[in-house]
DNA sequence: CCCGTGCATTGACACAGATCAACGGAGCTT
DNA sequence: AAGCTCCGTTGATCTGTGTCAATGCACGGG
C-alpha cells in the first residue's frame, strides 16, 4: 500500500539515515547505534503504545504509517501527529509516553533502547543536533496545524491535508516517491476527521464537494487524483512558503 | 502589570538560568554566554519581529508577555505561542522567522547572536540538551493545544486557558509568583480569541456565562477570581496529568 | 450464495459559534 | 466637561458543521 522506501538498506547501517542524521556519523558511531537498535513490525490497526506506557525505547519509522493521538475521557480524540517514514517516536529525557500510538498500515520501526540512546546523544553532538532540528521541524508543523485547526474551514482543512500528503510523498532525500497529482491517502476518513478536527461525515461531504467542483477526482477511497495542484493549493488557503511541513 | 520576576539578577550571569539550563554551566561557559548576549526591551503593542525577518538573534523572555502569531492573507490569524518569562524565541539552525512576534505587555528579552550561539550549542552538550528539552516541551504543549483547538467547546477552551495561565503563574523554579485563585490575564480578549480559535464576542459571552454560573468572578477585565479551582478544571475537560503545559 | 461487518456516502435537522450591529465604560486629549 | 478612542459586552440573526439516521458498497466467512 504505502511504498516501502528503499530505506531499509541504508537503515541497516544507520536507521535514521534517511533524515540525514548519519551522513556525518563515522564507523564507530554507526557501530554504537547498531549495538542498541532492533527492528519491530506491527500490523495495520495494532496499538504500538498507549498513553502512560513506560518509554523504554525511542524509534524511527522505517515503513508504513502510524498516528499519534490524544483523547478526552468522553471519547473525543484528536490526532496530534501523523508518523510517516523518517519520523521519530518518543522523546529522550521522558520516561512515560504522552500519546497513543497506533499503526494504521503495517509499520516497521527501528527501535533504540532509550537509556543508551540518551547516552549516545550526550556523547555525539551532531546526533543531538539532528534531534533538535527534527523537534523544531515538528514544532513548526504543529504550529501550522494549529492555524488549520483554529481558523480554517472544513474545505480548506481537507485541501491542506491533501497538500500535506502530496508534499510528504516527496522523500526528504529528494527522491520522488510518487506523482503529486496522484495522492495515496495513508489513513481512513475517520483518521482524517480526527486529524482535522472534523467529523467523518463532514470529511466525506467535503470530498464530494471538491469532486463535484472538479478540483479532485476519486479513484476508490484511498486515491485522490488532482488535475491541477495549483487549484487545490488555492482551496487550502495556504500561505506556506514551502518550508518543511512535518 | 506582570510581576517582573527577580530573574534579571540570575540572568546577569546566565539568562536562561530560570529554565535551569545553566545550573550546570561552569564559569567559562557562563562567560562565553555573556560575551554574545545583550538585553533589549519593547513596549506594549510593539512588533518584535515579523514573519520572514532575518533571524540574527535568538532570545529568552526575561519579563513581560509576547505572542507568536500566524496569519492568512485574508486577515484570519491564529496565535501559535504565548511567550511568558523563560520561554525561548527563535530557532537555532534557521535563518528566517516563521511567525510574527508581538509584545503585548512591556517585554524584556535577553538576546544572543545566533551564529555564536549555535557554535556554543555544538561545543557545550548540556546547553544543546537543554534546548532539545525545551523544544520537546513546547511540542507537547502545542499538541495539547491541537486537542483544544480541534475538539473542545468554547467554554472548555476558556476554562483550559485560565488553567494554563494559572499553572504558568507558578514559576518553573518552584517559586510561586501568584495566587492561583487570582488569575492575572496577560492578554486582551482579542488575543485570547486568536489563541483559542474563537471570536472576541464568543470569548466575552463565555466569560459572562462562567461568571453567571459562579465558576469565576471578574475584577476588572484582566483579573479573574476562581473560588474553586477544581470546578474550573472540570469545565476545562482537561485530562492533563500535570505535565508541563508550555 | 447469503449474510454480517466495516467503511463511506447522503439526507434531514439541530445547534454552537460566527457575523453584524448597537451600546457602555474607562482613559485620554483638548 | 465634552468628545474621542479603545476595549469589552450584549443582542439578533445567520450559517457551517455536528448529530442522528438510513443507505450503499466491498469484503470475508460459513
Amino acid at each position: 500500500m504505502n511504498k516501502p522506501l528503499a530505506a531499509v538498506e541504508s537503515c541497516s547501517t544507520c536507521p535514521i539515515r534517511h533524515r540525514a542524521v548519519c551522513a556525518r556519523c563515522d564507523d564507530d558511531e554507526l557501530e554504537q547505534l547498531n549495538q542498541i537498535k532492533f527492528y519491530k513490525t506491527y500490523s495495520a490497526g495494532q496499538t504500538i503504545a498507549m498513553r502512560g506506557d513506560a518509554l523504554d525505547v525511542v524509534a524511527s519509522v522505517v515503513g508504513g504509517t502510524a498516528t499519534l493521538e490524544r483523547g478526552i475521557e468522553d471519547g473525543r480524540t484528536q490526532l496530534v501527529g501523523l508518523l510517516l517514514p523518517s519520523d521519530f517516536i518518543g522523546r529522550p529525557g521522558r520516561d512515560t509516553l504522552q500519546y497513543d500510538v497506533t499503526a494504521v498500515t503495517d509499520v516497521t520501526l527501528c527501535c533504540f533502547y532509550r537509556k543508551p540512546f540518551e547516552k549516545l546523544l550526550k556523547e555525539v553532538p551532531h546526533v543531538q543536533e539532528r534531534m533538535l532540528e527534527m523537534a523544531l521541524d515538528e514544532l513548526d508543523a504543529a504550529r501550522d496545524w494549529m492555524l488549520l485547526l483554529g481558523r480554517k474551514t472544513a474545505r480548506e482543512k481537507i485541501a491542506s491535508f491533501l497538500m500535506l500528503i502530496a508534499k510528504r510523498t516527496v522523500h526528504p532525500d529528494g527522491r520522488v516517491l510518487g506523482d503529486t497529482s496522484r495522492i495515496q491517502l495513508p489513513i481512513s476518513r475517520e483518521a482524517m476527521a480526527n486529524f482535522l478536527g472534523l467529523t467523518i461525515e463532514t470529511v466525506s461531504r467535503q470530498f464530494t464537494g471538491l469532486r463535484k467542483d472538479g478540483v479532485i477526482e476519486l479513484d476508490g477511497n484511498r486515491v485522490v487524483l488532482v488535475p491541477d495542484l495549483e487549484t487545490l493549493l488555492l482551496e487550502s488557503g495556504d500561505d506556506s512558503d514551502g518550508g518543511p511541513l512535518i
